[in-house]
DNA sequence: ATGCATGAGCT
DNA sequence: GCTCATGCATA
């Protein structure tokens, strides 16, 4: 919707039967920049969920659950890959992987396929351009970082790799022709979701008898709903501003779940 | 760029 | 059945 002023990339890697493997496109070098300095944030708001350098079983619903850093490990690093980055730094990171990317004259899904090439790792374009924009959670963004920069790093250095392809086979599977729902309808979803982000079964199997929508996919309309609430750039865009620096972090009586985890970038 | 979907792994 | 990582298909 918000435009997209991407190369082509839309039937690269479609279609069963035979995927293309497109080699490199002539770099259009028309955005020329410097590393950007950045968004100024109001202030470090990001309460990770969960923390990226601990072992972690997934916790429960606990809002509002600081832990303590352990002291030392690092101090002020700017974003070598090593240890666990901060929200900034991903944020960064991602802002410089797509500037970098494009001046390259490569494309997501390009670099999706040459991380496979490379590590055996395959991605989609769809995975790529979510990182470029935050939308992953953020365990998931850490996941991603060190493949990417290593990618950007050898995309930069080699002149002129081939980068061969190579590709696991596709698997027949039928994949249920994704369903439309109306905007009406999408907006009836909103609203039970703002009142209750978990319906049970049973409310599902009502809801999706209301709405006339199998309870299928209203179930994972539900599911897909929570995710996103979960992103490092979750919808609802707050903008704060400067000047707001009250409330929000360090409080940690009221059981307030913010969905929000502090961050957000303007869309591309 | 994003909506709906799949599947692995837990609980 | 949920979460979480991931992607086909589509707008």
């Amino acid at each position: 919707m918000a435009g997209g002023q991407q190369q082509q990339q839309s039937l690269l890697y479609s279609q069963p039967g035979g995927f293309t493997v497109n080699g490199m496109l002539s770099p259009a070098g028309g955005g020329q920049s410097l590393v950007h300095p950045g968004l100024v944030r109001g202030g470090e708001t990001a309460e990770l969920g969960e923390h990226p350098g601990h072992h972690h079983h997934h916790h429960h619903p606990h809002p509002g659950h600081h832990a303590p850093h352990h002291g030392a490990v690092n101090s002020h690093e700017a974003h070598s890959d090593e240890d666990t980055p901060t929200s900034d730094d991903l944020e960064q990171f991602a802002k410089q992987f797509k500037q970098r990317r494009i001046k390259l004259g490569f494309t997501q899904a390009d670099v999706g396929l040459a991380l496979g090439t490379l590590y055996g790792n395959v991605f989609s374009q769809t995975t790529i351009c979510r990182f470029e924009a935050l939308q992953l959670s953020f365990k998931n963004m850490c996941k991603l970082k060190p493949l990417l920069n290593k990618w950007l790093e050898e995309a930069d250095s080699s002149t002129g790799s081939p980068t061969s392809i190579d590709k696991i086979a596709a698997q027949g599977r039928k994949r249920k022709k994704r369903t439309s729902i109306e905007v009406s309808v999408k907006g009836a979803l909103e609203s039970h979701f703002l009142k209750c982000p978990k319906p049970s079964a049973q409310e599902i199997t009502n809801l999706a008898d209301s709405l006339q929508l199998e309870k299928e996919v209203v179930r994972v309309w539900f599911c897909n709903r929570r995710q996103k609430e979960k992103r490092m750039t979750p919808p609802g865009i707050q903008q704060q501003t400067p000047d707001d620096v009250y409330s929000q972090v360090g409080a940690v009586s009221s059981d307030t779940p913010p969905p929000h985890h502090g961050l957000q970038s303007g869309v591309q």
